[in-house]
RNA sequence: GGGGGAAUUCCAGAGCGGUCAAAUGGGGCAGACUGUAAAUCUGUUGUCAACGACUUCGGUGGUUCGAAUCCACCUUCCCCCA
């Protein structure tokens, strides 16, 4: 399932095989498509193109609209997206933090008040295992609660403790529907997320103890939520060493090009963000030589591509003077170009960490391009 | 030809004696965005040697301690009746 095929310093370069579609070369980021769809115009054949190996969807979203069982009937996630690469589906703990004005939090579970009409919902790590074996995923993830940085200490301690009654539970409901017959996906896998905001101590204890229950890979939640990026850094060093060598990892929800070079270089091998998709909506374009808010007026009558070095068809066919204009004038063609841009970016980063690392070169790679990217033209 | 109305900062448009450098919206400029309640949100938008000062509300001249606000005339535009 996976594989660590090389290493150099602690950075990994591995390859993944799930139920659909062929190797997941890592590391990976997973282009996220929240309500089966990526926002911005892009379609699941778009995600091809732009060179996505892996899509991420969420179980909260899904389950509200159009509905799990709706999904289920329709033959699963990946039909109904028309996307027959793996998926993995966030268990909906994001929702947890993202939506915490209208949630409670209990032992059993999380009641919702939906964010579109005010309905009540209740999840807890059943219904979110069941909501995504009706999905049909690839990878379902542990529904834990996300906690915001900073968190006081007892409350992180009191949360990430119920995280891990939480997974236990989780993993029963999984061995559980993944044996019935009628499963739509017997080869869906699930992973255990770490949790324990910034507390070293919280979050080795709590990786110690999800790895005892043997997952089929490991995250790192509730990061990229308010401490400052050297912190999260931190607490990646303090718990990769107690997360399962040959399992895969993944930051969750991480994030700029630099944080997932960090990330990298401190033994991650999965990551998801909003940020290209968003930031391209937003007309926020990363590039090699560092960030382009092509809504400045120096680009007005700028003729070059957004970058020399890219492949999408926005670099391929247009300027920078022209993709400004269809911002300014709102056509939709905006989104679209500057969202297909910014994930083709992020896979090409990838395949660059990906190359650096297989040729033994991920410091050079990294000394390279960390400042650079960090950058604004 | 006769009668009525209006001219405000980039635009539209409030304000109708002091609390007005002037509401609000648009546009402009800039910023934020990290397991997506986000094609969203925030700041800024007269000038300057800038926690203060100076010049603005079609033009000119008045009234008043004080005018974008009141009066007179001029200019331009709009509406109605012939």
């Amino acid at each position: 399932m996976f594989q660590v095929l090389s290493t150099d310093g602690r950075a990994r370069r591995g390859r993944f095989r799930c139920a659909h579609g062929g190797a997941v070369e890592t590391p990976v980021f997973m282009n996220v498509g929240t309500q089966a769809a990526i926002k911005g115009g892009v379609s699941a054949w778009d995600l091809r193109d732009v060179g996505c190996q892996i899509e991420l969807s969420n179980t909260y979203h899904l389950h509200l609209r159009p509905g799990d069982e709706r999904i289920r009937a329709l033959g699963g996630l990946h039909r109904f997206m028309s996307w027959d690469g793996p998926i993995l589906t966030d268990s909906g703990g994001f929702q947890v933090f993202s939506l915490a004005p209208l949630r409670k939090i209990r032992e059993e579970g999380v009641e919702f008040a939906s964010h579109i009409d005010g309905h009540r919902i209740f999840m807890g790590p059943e219904e979110s295992i069941r909501i995504q074996s009706n999905l049909g995923s690839d990878i379902a993830m542990a529904f834990d609660e996300c906690v915001e940085n900073p968190a006081p200490y007892a409350y992180a301690k009191a949360s990430c403790e119920r995280t891990l009654r939480w997974l236990e539970r989780c993993q029963a409901e999984h061995v559980r529907l993944n044996a019935r017959p009628e499963t739509l996906n017997p080869g869906q896998l699930l992973f255990g997320i770490n949790q324990g905001a910034t507390y070293a101590d919280l979050r080795i204890w709590h990786m110690e103890r999800i790895a005892e229950l043997n997952c089929d890979g490991y995250a790192i939640g509730g990061l990229a939520v308010g401490e400052p990026a050297e912190v999260m850094y931190e607490i990646i060093e303090a718990v990769e060493t107690r997360m399962p060598p040959d399992k895969p990892r993944y930051l969750m929800g991480v994030g700029t090009p630099v944080n997932i070079l960090e990330a990298v270089r401190r033994g991650v091998d999965f990551f998801d963000c909003v940020m290209p998709s968003r930031n391209g909506r937003h007309g926020k374009l990363f590039t090699w030589d560092g960030t382009i808010n092509i809504l400045n007026e120096k680009y007005a009558s700028d003729e070059r591509p957004v970058s020399e070095r890219c492949a999408c068809p926005l670099c391929r066919h247009y300027s920078r003077a022209y993709l400004r204009h269809l911002f300014k004038a709102e056509e939709v063609l905006a989104l679209r170009l500057a969202v297909l841009h910014n994930l083709r970016f992020y896979n090409d980063l990838m395949d660059g960490i990906r190359r650096a690392i297989a040729a033994g070169q991920y410091e050079a790679f990294y000394r390279a391009y960390a400042e650079r990217l960090a950058r604004r033209i």
